[in-house]
DNA sequence: CTGAAAGCGCTAACAA
DNA sequence: TTGTTAGCGCTTTCAG
């Protein structure tokens, strides 16, 4: 029925328990027969040791907290996907955590993490969050925790992060150098970090190309929803007929734009070219599909473990954490939503 | 720096530890000072209980695990989003894995979670899982288990499922109420169980109608790709130009589907009507908008902890496990790619 | 009302 | 090569 102890062993086979705690890690100044009686009567009583005893002894659970803002979002599950799998690796389960975008539940979440004692925290901050004692505490007290995506440079601690401004840049770089004259923007709200890098990068690229910004070409999305993409872009081809480029800060946005401008009849990309953020799932179904930015979940949660359990092996050997920040590339995806990168004139 | 123990708070104020441990408990046979003392100290100091030690004393992790086959997918993270919300509403923590839909991980994940002591698991088999001992086994050494959607009826313990058998009715039955003639199914690899249920729902729909079945309607998507669901599009309009209805047994299909037939000049819903399965979040973001069935993922996630809570309580009080079936309803979502439904006549 | 003691299962320093 | 012992932090008799 239930499991067996290591104490149970030591009876049946008349030595102490210790013996066969030894005898099962192979130390080597046990009896080589002993050894390998000890080791077949684990093997077949099926004998795993408890994980609390040997944690309350090692001080370690092997376990790490995930904290995202929302779990239901492909972005954010590509990323657990990526740190549950790499974790798995290295012998780690991962418990995961939602704020819900609140900073409450943030600091309340955090703490459930650190009441039960778990390795790490992995932590994409809430975009209400805009104090971070809660976090530095956590992290004085000798947690290590990793930053990815939705993170603060106000924090000493590894990030991992992709370069919005950076991918933002290329996003208008690619319509520009498409044809595009005349490039609207859609952004979001304020807070989180994010959005405001994209929003930079859209402006140093039309500097960068020496093209006119024009405050009345940026438009706000309060909820980041395809309806709100459905309305701005029949407010924005009203007011800016002559518009011929759109990039919008996030793929739901955008497809909800094409879906308008469809019903609309003007053409995508021939008269408007749009560009979207993200690269979800449903942007290469539209159509035509969606041009976008690929932002890789799944490495961005694969390189946040690894930066947290090299803090993790810091912190065993007394070592003090590393604080680095891995920047994870992004890249175009080009797909019928703009036009054809022009052949350069010769 | 790190946590204060009981011992040390015991220390502090010159008494025992068992006496501190009773008081934060307030245990009624302390007196009032004392308590008011150690509580006042124990908040001070940030004292919370080291939770290995409490396992280890208590058999219980307050942890339970739950394995799907693959994270990364609308369906499953809103179920495991509502088993988290669920969970930690009554002070559970969720540890998350993936199979990956194969056999071999669904074992070794299910042995890693049995190995921590977790107090339970939901889990979502594979569709290469086709024998079931290793689950029986985990069962009857008594660790308490729901299985969810992907289940199978040879494992006696509770489960949730929806109805997909019921759900594929209501699709069909829907176009056929919309006054489609000739119905095409695209259906999928053999294995989950609930492609074919959904295909006897399709099945049994048209005999209900006295409609006839026709095998060579019958596609079958071997990925369950958008592509796939493109390119079978093709076919169908090839082979049977006079088809008005098409029942796709998953979302990404049918958004495939639809994608083809607008670029064939084929007007849908007029034409040709299309329902889905599953409600993914693009569905409602296509033009026309996907008709779909939806799962309540969410749902099925709190539900199917309920259950396993149950059986936790069951398990402490020594009852033996419970093993009813909660089935989940699901609903027609309609939308623009099926036709209005037809007053009847009178 | 309070405390001593035992024990959950495991590990490791030390003794034999 | 093996065993003894102590202790990780907590809870719960049971005795005082």
């Amino acid at each position: 029925m239930s499991k067996i102890t290591l104490k149970e062993i030591s009876k049946i086979l008349g030595i102490s328990t210790s013996t066969v705690s030894k005898a099962l890690k192979n130390y080597s100044d046990i009896n080589v027969d002993t050894k390998i009686r000890v080791q077949e009567l684990a093997k077949k009583h099926n004998y795993t040791p408890n994980a609390f005893a040997q944690s309350l002894r090692s001080r370690e659970t092997k376990i790490i907290g995930i904290l995202v803002p929302e779990l239901v979002h492909h972005f954010f599950s590509s990323i657990i996907d990526g740190a549950i799998n790499e974790a798995e690796k290295h012998g780690y389960l991962v418990i995961v955590l939602q704020s819900h975008e609140s900073y409450e539940d943030e600091i309340k979440q955090l703490k459930l993490l650190v009441d039960k004692n778990i390795d790490g925290i992995m932590l994409s901050l809430s975009d209400k969050t805009v104090k971070y004692d809660h976090i530095r505490t956590i992290i004085n007290e000798g947690m290590p925790v990793v930053l990815f995506d939705k993170i603060t440079h106000l924090i000493d601690c590894p990030k991992v992060i992709i370069d919005d401004r950076k991918a933002a840049f290329s996003a208008t770089e690619h319509l520009i150098k498409t044809g595009c004259k005349k490039i609207a923007h859609i952004t979001g709200p304020l807070k989180p970090k994010t959005t405001i890098d994209r929003f930079m990068g859209y402006k140093i690229a039309l500097e960068t190309y020496n093209m006119p910004f024009n405050k009345t070409l940026i438009y706000t999305s309060e909820n980041l929803s395809f309806e709100d993409g459905y309305n701005l872009a029949g407010q924005i081809m009203a007011e800016h007929p002559d518009i011929d480029g759109i990039f919008a800060f996030i793929d739901p946005v955008a497809i909800g734009v094409l879906k308008r401008l469809k019903e609309d009849k003007i053409k995508v990309p021939k008269q408007v070219s749009i560009i979207g953020f993200s690269n979800w799932f449903m942007s290469r179904t539209t159509s035509p599909a969606l041009t976008t930015i690929d932002q890789p979940g799944y490495q961005i949660g694969r390189n946040a473990f690894q930066l947290l359990l090299k803090n993790l092996n810091h912190k065993r050997e007394g070592k003090p954490f590393t604080s680095e920040t891995v920047e994870i590339p992004t890249s175009v995806i080009i797909r019928q939503s703009t036009r054809a990168i022009m052949a350069p004139v010769i």
